[in-house]
RNA sequence: GGCGGCGUAGCUCAGUUGGUUAGAGCAUGCGGCUCAUAUCCGCAGUGUCGUAGGUUCGACUCCUACCGCCGCCA
């Protein structure tokens, strides 16, 4: 049996609409999940996202709309799963920390928790933001007048007795696992970031709120007068639901240990330093790894509600067609580092890569089948000998083990972007070999057929082995290709290249993928 | 203030343990082809590799200082 995996977003705080930074980090640990569902099987991979509805903002914003704070978080989750499966994201679960599913998980880690003593209630008196959700110390804090860093506001001085995560304790062990890589933080640089937070000691966590001031939240299971809610209770959402369904046991020893986490770099103290601490204080094991991304900026500034440059993911998809958002932030953007997105660039990608390479190249030389031999396939694809040109830049090579080559760049080194420009050297392999052997000239000499019929072969099974490699991060034209191809079995969908396309095998005629697009088109 | 990252062609970036004329894509110019979504192929470039020193037979690659941008921590 293939070692299983479990794959995460984040778990998206629910008080605003998703926008393409989201989208980005749902296609990103999607491509990763359909990588690693190529290697693993199906059954053997958990993908994962969900939205976090607790807490004070959520419950304002509701009250803002004049909602229960529940049907609020209904019309936002709704918002969040459609957003997500209009870019085609294939979840296996879709978590909500409203879920009764999930709330009684929590209350289970709670009580967990406390039995292992690991949890103290205690009196705390500390400056507390508002918009945050946390107690500050005033040296966090800007001077003059206690300003909240984030908001810029005075916080308020708050005295009250609250629960306690003892997590200190668990410092030492969380920076050996760190170092010896069995969390692994990648990118690397990540890495010591993480370390430099752990270098401080850790003051007891904060996992509770009086009803009396917060009541949007779990109820604790020994304090019915305190809920816990956002950060302890949203971590749990990884877990909560595989682990009710398939038992918290199997699900601990069989995919938890392998949890692949997909965050951004704004939460990465949250997930390197508390949430190993909460696993422990509740005496789990933890999770493999942290695969940290950077902000996706538009047109060079960082988007955000405030600026008024939020972009709804989901228009982009339907004005340039399925798959064009999802292949440029895959293509542009190198995990891990800050990227941008604009319209501009998209509609460059768009004609450039998109209608100029790959939907062009498809289409000539479906074209050339069509009109030479209808359609039909008449000879085995061979690897061409292609010091037979003189141009010395053809290496078919570069179409062998492509899949292999393309997913061990996604699984092994989240490079998304060299992984598509293997894809991408593919097609011009093609390219350049029909321009070298020219087929369209040997053709009008009826002698000269059957060498047409082994360069159109050789062709057609480039193409297909392409399909197959860019399914991952273009599943719906990795499908339309295959519907061109006329291949349906995904034995042969999923062939090494010349094992595939068979002598007296029929392909369709052609479609255009992608319209070229005119500059500044979208919307 | 402490720690770390970045600064390479007009633009976006690659450059593995220091070694021959510093690369790719996009954009630009010229040439070729016509099967193809006026697409494709070839050629041509331009770069004081942030600045100033140092180590070395030799540094984009190592060391020091400085400038600029950014992040984390305080």
């Amino acid at each position: 049996m293939s070692e299983r995996i479990h794959i995460t977003t984040a778990i998206f705080y629910s008080n605003g609409t998703p926008h393409v930074g989201s989208a980005y980090e749902a296609l990103a640990a999607d491509v990763f999940a359909r990588c690693q569902r190529r290697r693993r099987g199906r059954e053997n991979v958990s993908f994962l996202s969900g939205t976090d509805e607790h807490g004070d903002k959520i419950r304002r914003a509701a009250m803002a709309e004049g909602l229960a704070p529940k049907a609020y978080t209904d019309k936002m989750s709704v918002l969040f799963r459609d957003a997500f499966k209009g870019l085609n994201v294939d979840l296996d679960y879709w978590v909500r920390t409203t879920d009764a599913v999930h709330e009684k998980f929590v209350q289970r880690m709670l009580v967990e928790t406390q039995a292992k003593g690991n949890i103290e209630f205690k009196e705390y008196e500390g400056l507390y933001c508002v918009g945050c959700e946390r107690f500050y110390t005033e040296k966090e804090l800007q001077q003059p007048g206690n300003l909240c860093p984030t908001h810029n506001a005075p916080v308020e001085l708050i005295k009250e007795s609250n629960y306690f995560l003892k997590i200190d304790q668990f410092r030492e062990q969380v920076i050996e696992k760190i170092k010896r890589d069995e969390i692994l933080i990648r990118p690397e640089r990540y890495k010591n970031e993480a370390l430099n937070m752990l270098g401080e000691p850790l003051s007891d966590l904060c996992i509770s709120r009086p009803k009396a001031r917060m009541d949007w939240g779990i109820e604790l299971p020994f304090d019915d007068q305190y809920v816990t809610y956002v950060w302890y209770d949203a971590f749990w959402a990884y877990v909560s639901e595989p682990a009710s369904r398939l038992g918290l046991d199997v699900f601990m020893r069989e995919w938890w240990p392998t949890t692949e986490h997909f965050i951004g770099k704004d939460i990465l103290k949250t997930h390197a330093v508390y949430w190993p601490a909460i696993l422990l204080a509740a005496g789990l094991p933890l999770f493999r790894s942290l695969n940290v991304h950077g902000w996706l900026n538009f047109g060079g500034s960082r988007m955000s509600k405030s600026s008024g440059n939020v972009r709804d993911p989901v228009s982009y998809e339907k004005a340039f067609g399925p798959d064009v958002l999802r292949y440029f932030v895959m293509r542009e953007v190198v995990y891990g580092l800050d990227g941008d997105f604009s319209e501009e660039r998209l509609t460059e990608r768009y004609n450039a890569d998109l209608a100029n390479d790959l939907g062009n190249v498809v289409s000539r030389v479906l074209a050339m089948a069509q009109r030479y031999f209808n359609g039909k396939v008449s000879e085995s694809p061979e690897i061409p000998d292609l010091s037979l040109f003189l141009t010395k830049k053809i290496a078919w090579s570069d179409l062998l083990e492509l899949t292999e080559r393309v997913n061990d760049d996604v699984t092994k080194e989240l490079d998304f972007k060299r992984a598509l420009e293997k894809i991408w050297a593919g097609l011009d392999v093609a390219n350049k070999y029909i321009v070298e052997t020219a087929p369209f000239s040997l053709a009008k000499d009826p002698a000269k057929l059957p060498q047409v019929a082994q360069i159109l072969a050789n062709l057609l099974e480039a193409i297909r082995v392409v399909a197959d490699a860019l399914e991952p991060f273009m599943p719906v034209t990795a499908g339309k290709i295959f519907d061109l191809l006329n291949v349906v079995d995904d034995a042969t969908k999923r062939a090494p290249y010349g094992e595939g396309l068979k002598p007296g095998h029929q392909v369709n005629a052609p479609v255009p993928l992608f319209p070229r697009r005119e500059k500044l088109a979208a919307s």
